[in-house]
DNA sequence: ACCTGAACACCGTTCAAGT
DNA sequence: ACCTGAACACCGTTCAAGT
């Protein structure tokens, strides 16, 4: 541990540790690469060794992010396999309460101004698995016959919007009664939104729905 | 229009549509105060008679953005006034539209990096605007026994996040098979999104639904 | 009131140079 | 291979000064 053998083969590692710190005390937007070259404890110019640029490390921490969010994600799907109904609200729940607990990771992951499109595959493939993941539970919930027969991709698209803009709302703060941080009204509109959203708006004849 | 007189009085208006200009242009992280001041034809200490410093001319061009869309959603929702229903789908599709109209801007808007939170009485006031908005039309459909009957406020948080998770995850570029850029695609989701949310993804008896 | 120019303390990035 | 220090072209912001 001491400086000579932590700046050996690590410096990577620790730069992205500087940078995470960095990253949730003031923003993406006030992080500077030699600030974390320098809270690594390295010349300004040694990240350059190990990230084509400022882009690059903001990339990586994203994509760090969208890793995490995927893995917690697949927990929470494999936690109620016979129940899709809930299957679905807890993944929504992790989803939400992840971001959360990182706001300005999230901000970086889903606010769409680092380049985060520059082919790195990373986004992709997490991506990719968390929605396949959410089609295959509306697929297990129609073959028992607890969701609507209707095709599959919009109904994944529709519930994956509704946690996303939750998520989107809360870290804006624009939603006007909430100042983000209180965890119980948090977690009361992630309810209201995952059931609304299973259960829908238009009245029903026959309600049945726990 | 001579030199003199655009920059007599009319400053502050030239310095927004230089912003603008440039914002859409490049984005918000690419925008710098100074470019915006040699494109209105200034120097770059100008600005600050104008604008508290760089946050405030963003937070001015995002609160203008504010404006439009709840002007745009209420005109659309003027335009069905007998159909709840209609209502809802077509803010909702305004809502979309108009923010990827201005993608930057709505990244501006909604990103929650500005420190739009600054108490700028407008965000709050188009904000709850296009809330209450949204609260009345929900009422008025149950009062005309096309929405369930449950408690508004769930109800209108569900379609706001739907609806605002759809944009957000457009302008990510986070949807694997659509660029951002597809107006037909981007239709069908809008579509898919407002319909399955007002219909819901359980399984139900009844249909009844368009 | 409104604008300017110099100045300050920062940036990201490049490059020759050191080990 | 890995890191450094000087250098370059930028930033946002402040301030004395001009009209």
């Amino acid at each position: 541990m001491n400086k000579a053998a932590y700046h050996h083969g690590d410096l990577r590692t620790a730069l992205l540790e500087a940078a995470d710190t960095l990253l949730a005390e003031q923003g993406a937007a006030g992080l500077s690469l030699r600030a974390v070259a320098k809270r690594a404890g390295v010349s300004h110019t040694a990240p350059y060794r190990h990230f084509r640029d400022k882009a690059a490390l903001l990339s990586a921490l994203a994509a760090e992010g969208f890793r995490l969010l995927a893995e917690g994600l697949e927990a929470a799907a494999a936690r109620h396999v016979d129940d899709p109904a809930r299957q679905l609200k807890e993944a929504g729940r992790v989803y939400v309460t992840t971001a959360l607990a990182h706001p300005q990771r999230a901000r970086l992951m889903f606010g769409g101004n680092v380049a985060l499109s520059d082919h790195d595959p990373v986004y992709q493939a997490a991506g990719e698995r968390a929605f396949n993941g959410l089609q295959q539970i509306i697929h297990a919930g129609q073959a028992a016959g607890v969701f609507r027969d209707d095709p599959v991709r919009p109904l994944a698209l529709s519930l994956w919007s509704a946690v996303h803009g939750l998520v989107m709302l809360l870290l804006a703060e624009q939603i006007g009664d909430v100042p983000a941080g209180d965890p119980a009204r948090v977690a009361t509109m992630i309810s209201w939104v995952t059931e609304v959203t299973l259960s829908g708006v238009l009245h029903r004849d026959s309600p049945g729905n726990s």
